[in-house]
RNA sequence: GCUAAAUUAAGGAUGA
């Protein structure tokens, strides 16, 4: 049976789901007895066919041989939960399988963590994260959330607008020996341009390079935005000296950026010189850098520039989306 | 001891 399982598994591994369920069926018509490593990978396979139905058909079968389902397969049914959109069903799983005592590993963790927050429950995943701390203080419950649980939610909750959650679970992140990254410096950053709090972005910003991170180019691009949005272009403009200074090179992402911000305050003859200066820089364009332009001609009804810009697009073979 | 949850995994930025 060791065989089979290593071949099912190779099977499963190149997602094939459908032929390693094809290849158990002929294993039961040769009487061939599977076992709970077996039926884990089937179940598996079930899931990532988005057929929870049939995973959890596979777990009464495990019942009914009288296996006890172990971390491999909560983690794949949870997984296949939230790949049929039963989110509730997922979070009910996770806390039986702590209550039957089984001990769930850092992966367990993140597989509910990415699909909470792959489906928006921000605070649904900040509070499973409180519970499980504390259920973790009066027992070990095998609850390690490494940096990027922690950011995913961090993230979150600065998206939703909670960064003084974020802030805090930050802190706790900080209390059991993980220092924020570049990342969760970043999601932080643009948190507080969302709610406004401009002074404690730049402290953070300030901050995170006091502690020796290295702010990269999406850490400039979201505060290049925030002033973009803010109608600050000048002082945007000011980050992406910074940021060359500093050894970042800016992306089409900031460069386009920037000139959104141009063209939101008008100066569309700003946002020309900029673009023309991207190809002199050597920065990069794309599609959405001539969207960006062609949006601010339009807006000042010069659709002759419209036309010529968008013909130059095409024949420097930019596909238009 | 060998096989199972894609650990070559998973987290942050721009226009429409």
């Amino acid at each position: 049976i060791f065989s089979f399982n290593l071949l099912l598994s190779t099977v499963s591994r190149i997602k094939r789901y459908k032929d390693v369920i094809l290849m158990y069926n002929k294993m039961v018509y040769c009487n061939l007895l599977s076992d709970l490593c077996t039926l884990n990978i089937l179940l598996n396979c079930f899931c990532n066919l988005k057929r929870v139905d049939l995973g959890f058909s596979a777990l009464t079968l495990m019942l009914k041989r009288g296996y006890v389902p172990d971390v491999v397969t909560f983690t794949s049914l949870i997984k296949g939960c939230f790949v049929a959109g039963r989110i509730d069903e997922a979070i009910g799983l996770f806390k039986k399988a702590i209550n039957t005592g089984c001990k769930l590993n850092a992966r367990t963790w993140a597989t509910l963590i990415d699909g909470l927050c792959g489906s928006g429950s921000y605070l649904v995943a900040l509070a499973l994260h409180k519970e499980m701390r504390k259920r973790n203080d009066v027992f070990d419950v095998g609850f390690k959330p490494n940096i990027i649980c922690y950011s995913r939610i961090i993230d979150g909750l600065c998206k939703e607008g909670l960064v003084q959650k974020a802030k805090k679970l930050c802190l706790e992140m900080k209390s059991n020996g993980i220092s924020p990254d570049v990342v969760v410096y970043t999601s932080l950053i643009e948190g507080l341009c969302y709610v406004g709090k401009w002074d404690e972005a730049k402290g953070v910003f300030i901050g995170m390079i006091d502690q020796g991170i290295h702010p990269d180019v999406i850490t400039f691009t979201v505060l290049i935005n925030d002033r973009c949005k803010k109608g600050k272009t000048d002082e945007a403009k000011g980050f992406i000296d910074l940021m060359v200074r500093m050894g970042e090179i800016p992306n089409s992402v900031t460069c386009n950026t920037l000139l959104e911000g141009f063209c939101l305050e008008g100066r569309i003859e700003d946002a020309r010189k900029f673009f023309d200066s991207m190809e002199d820089n050597g920065y990069d364009r794309d599609v959405i850098s001539y969207s960006v332009l062609m949006k601010g001609y339009c807006k000042h009804g010069m659709m002759d520039d419209v036309i010529e810009l968008f013909e130059e697009m095409v024949s420097k073979e930019y596909k238009p989306d």
